[in-house]
RNA sequence: GGGCGCUUAGCUCAGUUGGUUUAGAGCAUCUGCCUUACAAGCAGAGGGUCGGGGGUUCGAGCCCCUCAGCGCCCA
């Protein structure tokens, strides 16, 4: 061990660890299990903050249960991302001037399996450079066979349990991606568009009706006009009446359907039943004209007539142009509305009827409302199901069918006779009619049908496997909330009726990583940071620590590389405290501390106490899945606590000459605090901790950390009361003498003489601690008594002054500025005296507060006031040199 | 329109069931130090009327109401 050199360190462990094993979970175990799924990241994906966030705090999780005795399963896996894979394949054919109808459907799949296979590996190699311990061995991906059949069987049962179904509806179609999507996968945007206001002529020539629309293109497909049946300005016109569609000439009625909102524009809206979800809705109520006006592409068709070819927006514009033209538009307002865009590629979507597949969902979600409300399945932070309660009770029905290619092909074959067959194998023959032209649904299943079926299906249902038996339902799920109602719920739903029991027991609700600003990471915005650039600046380790103490349970997160660089240094202080320690207990005799406990100074005792609790803090925060927290309470424990104080302290015990035994206490010492320091801090750092517990000299090594147990909490090793206080009353001498010297402007590399007097029952302490106190507060001489010049200040405990010290103030320079300091002390000890005493003269509080609280707060007086009286005194003294 | 959040130091955020006077941390800032594990460091210091207002309580950053600003989700 010479320098931090993280690049060595964390190329060296990882193969080691893989080569030895410790990722593969047992089939079978006598310990208790604990798995974990990883939220499967897209082939087409690189590691971005997000994965490493998430993975991150999956490892720990892994690890620190692996420590704990449990037998661990951590899944990894991809997802075949049917719309963004074939969209970036096509993209490659696309340089090849190919299209992927010029391949055929079985040559473009086989593109995309090669591009798969190339790309597909890319995320799980960085993963591993994240220290990731998953099972690889177990690794799935979404289009797997075992996968595949799971998705066939899930969709047979849902069919013959009257769960899937298929019809003509209006869907979300994305004209770009050319394919339908669900409701969850447009985008609502907030659009500047406007509101068209066009006369209706009736077809008796009496007059107009006026209509207001914010999509006039689509008026070629109207098949009627609709008012409110309350609607006192209709009221005389009757349901029927024949209406002449501009550009058409195609007559079309009136109709009345409470749908309409009075209120809003004229009251009379335009019914376009093929191109928005509401006028569907109206238009089954009234039996209306289905009109498709467009081409799957979203330019016009032949219904379009001489609009026909043209692509939907222009055909707006010339639409507009002609109505004004024909005098039947009215006027144009500006109109801030919503507007639907493909999640994926950001294109308007369409409102589209064709034959689709849909699972009817409710009865599903039912299940799932009750799974969460009676807390099989919790969410942390809790607030999640809320958000959860409110999708899955105004649930609609999941468009599950999309026009691509790349994906689980749906198992439905339709006869040339009418029947449609769903079965898990190609049937030879219509069971109906016996004919064998059968022909397969050309689409393919909606990607995230595949992943609501992860949690079992990669534990290889619907074969009932060891692992499904051992690690079903798996114990938490750890993923961002963006993906709460297309992945969380659907798990929910589709283990529940396919498990019989919950996919998981707890979700653990990670948040986004953001910008500086806190604002979303995105190619557009150019704020993106890549993980493995912070890794190659500083390390693995690194990354991970920054991503844990800054996961806060908020929605996002703001990364900055700062941070990261203030937790490199973090690295650098372990890496570094570690080698003066492995250095220093050279020639250690190991002997058991518990037994040697009665003869370690204060300073062992307490650093053994620190350590100790620290591992119950810790395991207690990560077991509430709190990840900032134990990451805050190792920095704070390992760098203030045992670098700052029991470090420098065993320095002064270790030079000493003579007594041998106890410097081998000490070794010891140093030897248990790093080595259980090592093993806490290991599901964090896995890579340094890893280097560090292999060079500590100690009979009972390991093979590695990982197989280390976590610190158990032992009794022997808590301090007593009067113990901590001691320490910590000798810490705070030392401080206070830190903090008068450089209130009078001592260098430090100026020793200075100090005056220490402690109060009786403490006697011992300047003499017992003479050494640490010179060394950590760089004094010269202690003195038993003070000049005329010296300055003064009592050391004050728990109520009581325990000590006075004093600097000798001949060489002070700036005593005025001294002098303010001081003052501004005394004022603030005032006020601190004045909102005490106004609660103990409060006969109130008195009455209802807790008696122990009243102790205190009496106490606490007496500590103010006991500090004013020296402060004064200080300032006293301070104007007489 | 319905719902869910957020607002604490210059910046990014902690603050667990309301109870430590003077509300914490990291970064940034200022002062002084190369004290042989670490200058990726050491020792100190300054900096906030906890978004505004009202209420409950002996006691509110925390609970309730209200207003303002910001963000997200759903329609």
């Amino acid at each position: 061990m010479d320098k931090y050199e993280p690049k060595i360190i964390e190329d060296r462990w990882y193969r080691f660890w893989t080569d030895k094993g410790y990722f593969t979970a047992e089939a079978e175990s006598t310990k208790p299990a604990f798995s974990i799924v990883m939220p499967p990241p897209n082939v087409t994906g690189a590691l971005h903050m997000g994965h490493a966030l998430n993975n991150t705090l999956q490892d720990i999780l892994a690890r620190y249960k692996r420590a704990t005795g449990y037998n661990v399963l951590w899944l990894p896996g991809c997802d075949h991302a049917g719309i963004a894979t074939q969209n970036v394949v096509e993209r490659e054919l696309k340089k090849e001037n190919l299209k992927r109808t010029d391949l055929g459907r079985e040559k473009f799949l086989e593109r995309v399996w090669e591009w798969k296979d190339k790309y597909g590996k890319t995320i799980m190699m960085q993963l591993r450079k994240l220290g990731s311990s998953c099972d690889w061995t177990r690794e799935r991906f979404t289009m797997d066979e075992g996968l595949s059949a799971a998705v066939k069987e899930v969709f047979v049962r849902l069919y013959d349990d009257g769960l899937i179904y298929r019809g003509n509806y209006i869907v979300n179609w994305c004209p770009r991606c050319l394919t339908a999507i669900s409701d969850i996968e447009v985008t609502h945007k907030e659009i500047n568009g406007h509101f068209y206001h066009i006369n209706y002529p009736y077809a008796d020539g009496s007059g107009f009706i006026q209509v207001a629309t914010t999509r006039p293109e689509t008026l070629l497909g109207d098949t009627a006009v609709a008012v409110n049946p309350d609607d006192e300005r209709y009221k005389n016109i009757k349901e029927g009446t024949m209406l002449v569609l501009p550009e058409t000439g195609r007559q079309i009625p009136l109709i009345k359907d409470p749908y309409v909102d009075k209120t809003f524009g004229t009251g009379a809206v335009k019914i376009t039943p093929a191109h928005d979800q509401n006028d569907f809705e109206v238009g089954r109520r009234h039996g209306l004209e289905i009109i498709n006006v467009m081409h799957e592409n979203g330019k016009m068709n032949e219904k379009a007539g001489k609009y026909s070819g043209m692509d939907r927006f222009e055909c707006r514009k010339k639409i507009v142009e002609t109505l004004k033209e024909q005098g039947l538009l009215v006027r144009i307002d500006d109109h801030k509305h919503a507007v639907g865009h493909c999640y994926r590629c950001d294109t308007i979507v369409e409102p589209y009827v064709s034959a689709q597949w849909f699972v009817k969902i409710k009865p599903l979600a039912d299940e799932a409302i009750k799974a969460v409300e009676d807390g099989r399945v919790r969410f942390t932070p809790d607030m999640w199901k809320k958000v959860y309660f409110e999708w899955m009770n105004n649930i609609k029905d999941w468009c599950i069918s999309r026009q691509l290619w790349w994906g689980h092909r749906i198992p439905a074959w339709y006869c040339e006779c009418g029947e449609t067959i769903v079965a898990k194998q190609a049937p030879s023959k219509c069971p109906k009619c016996g004919g064998t032209k059968l022909r397969q649904d050309e689409d393919v299943l909606d990607t995230w049908f595949s992943s609501g079926l992860w949690p079992f299906s990669t534990l290889g249902w619907p074969e009932k496997t060891k692992e499904l038996k051992t690690f079903y339902p798996t114990s938490v799920l750890v993923t961002s909330w963006d993906i709460l109602f297309f992945w969380i719920a659907r798990m929910i739903m589709m283990g529940l009726k396919f498990m019989g029991d919950v996919p998981f027991h707890d979700v653990c609700i990670n948040s986004l990583v953001g910008d500086s600003e806190g604002k979303k990471m995105s190619k557009s915005k150019g704020n993106v940071v890549d993980p493995l650039d912070i890794m190659e600046k500083f390390s693995a380790d690194s990354l991970r620590f920054t991503m844990a103490a800054i996961e806060t349970q908020s929605r996002y997160i703001a990364f900055t590389e700062d941070r990261a660089r203030g937790y490199h240094s973090f690295m650098n202080k372990v890496f570094n405290a570690s080698k003066f320690t492995i250095g220093n207990i050279a020639g250690i005799k190991e002997v058991d501390l518990a037994e040697n406990y009665q003869k370690l100074k204060l300073p062992e005792k307490w650093i053994l106490d620190r350590v100790n609790a620290l591992g119950k803090r810790a395991g207690e925060s990560i077991e509430k899945l709190r990840f900032s927290e134990p990451a805050l309470a190792i920095y704070d424990f390992f760098w203030h606590e045992f670098c700052d104080w029991y470090i420098e302290i065993s320095k002064i015990e270790l030079a000493k000459p003579g007594d041998e035994e106890y410097k081998n206490l000490v070794k010891n010492v140093l030897l248990k605090v790093l080595k259980d320091s090592a093993v806490i801090m290991h599901p964090f750092i896995p890579f340094l901790t890893e280097e560090i517990y292999q060079n500590l000299p100690f009979a009972g090594r390991k093979e590695s950390v990982m197989l280390e147990n976590w610190p158990e909490q032992n009794a022997k090793f808590v301090a007593k009361e009067s113990d901590t206080k001691e320490m910590e009353e000798m810490m705070k001498l030392i401080y206070v003498i830190r903090n008068l010297r450089g209130e009078l402007d001592f260098s430090p590399a100026d020793k200075a003489d100090v005056y220490i007097k402690m109060a009786a029952d403490r006697a011992h302490v300047p003499a017992v601690y003479a050494d640490v106190i010179k060394a950590l507060a760089r004094v010269d001489r202690i003195l038993t008594a003070a000049g005329g010049s010296f300055i003064l200040r009592r050391v004050i405990s728990t109520g009581s002054v325990i000590c006075e010290v004093g600097i000798d103030a001949a060489a002070v320079k700036d005593i005025a500025k001294v002098i303010a300091g001081k003052e501004k002390r005394a004022a603030e000890i005032e006020r601190g005296i004045a909102a005490i005493d106004r609660k103990l003269n409060d006969a109130n509080f008195i009455k209802h507060a807790m008696p122990k609280l009243i102790e205190e707060e009496r106490a606490r007086i007496d500590t103010l006031d006991a500090e004013r009286r020296a402060v004064m005194s200080l300032i006293e003294d301070l104007k007489k040199v």
